[in-house]
DNA sequence: CGTTTGACTACGC
DNA sequence: CGCGTAGCCAAAC
């Protein structure tokens, strides 16, 4: 397990269910979060918020050369969290559209086509992790488009 | 060692 | 439904 004082153990875990993000899909720094148990020194509903930054700072820390697909985490709103304009954010959003992953015009991500669950509760029970709670929820709301 | 900032979110307006 | 603010933790200044 890990604790606050060693984040080092806690970007691993990160890192390692960014890993198994299938690609063309993409998950948020929130669900990732919801998936990594909480240090006790946490309550959960502080963890929700917390947890995210943390995941957003481990992403922040991604080694290069060990093939992690940082570009399939995004924030919740669907869209890419770093600075609009940036080289980086640049990079990231070409990556997810080489995927196959579009951008509607206000460059925000469908989770319902693109949205992943997370891995298998086999995968799962073997990590210690928890089921992320889905981004896709909205199927079939009036609201939302048709397509297949 | 006090301040500021951040690859986030939830909530209020 | 969009924009602004508060909150809590770590790391960079």
């Amino acid at each position: 397990m890990w604790k606050p004082t060693d984040p080092e153990s806690f970007n691993r875990i990160v890192w390692k269910i960014a890993k198994q993000i299938p690609e063309g899909h993409v998950m948020t720094y929130g669900q990732i979060a919801a998936m990594i148990p909480p240090p006790d020194s946490v309550t959960p509903p502080d963890y929700k918020r917390l947890g995210a930054r943390w995941v957003g700072q481990a992403m922040n820390a991604t080694p290069s050369g060990e093939g992690i697909p940082w570009q399939r985490v995004i924030n919740s709103k669907g869209g890419i969290s770093l600075p609009a304009g940036s080289a980086a954010a640049d990079q990231q959003r070409q990556m997810l559209q080489a995927e196959g992953v579009t951008f509607n015009d206000r460059g925000l991500v469908d989770f319902d086509r693109y949205g992943w669950d997370g891995p298998d509760e086999v995968w799962l029970k073997a990590e210690g992790l928890y089921p992320p709670p889905s981004m896709r929820s909205n199927r079939g709301s009036a609201t939302q488009p048709k397509l297949l």
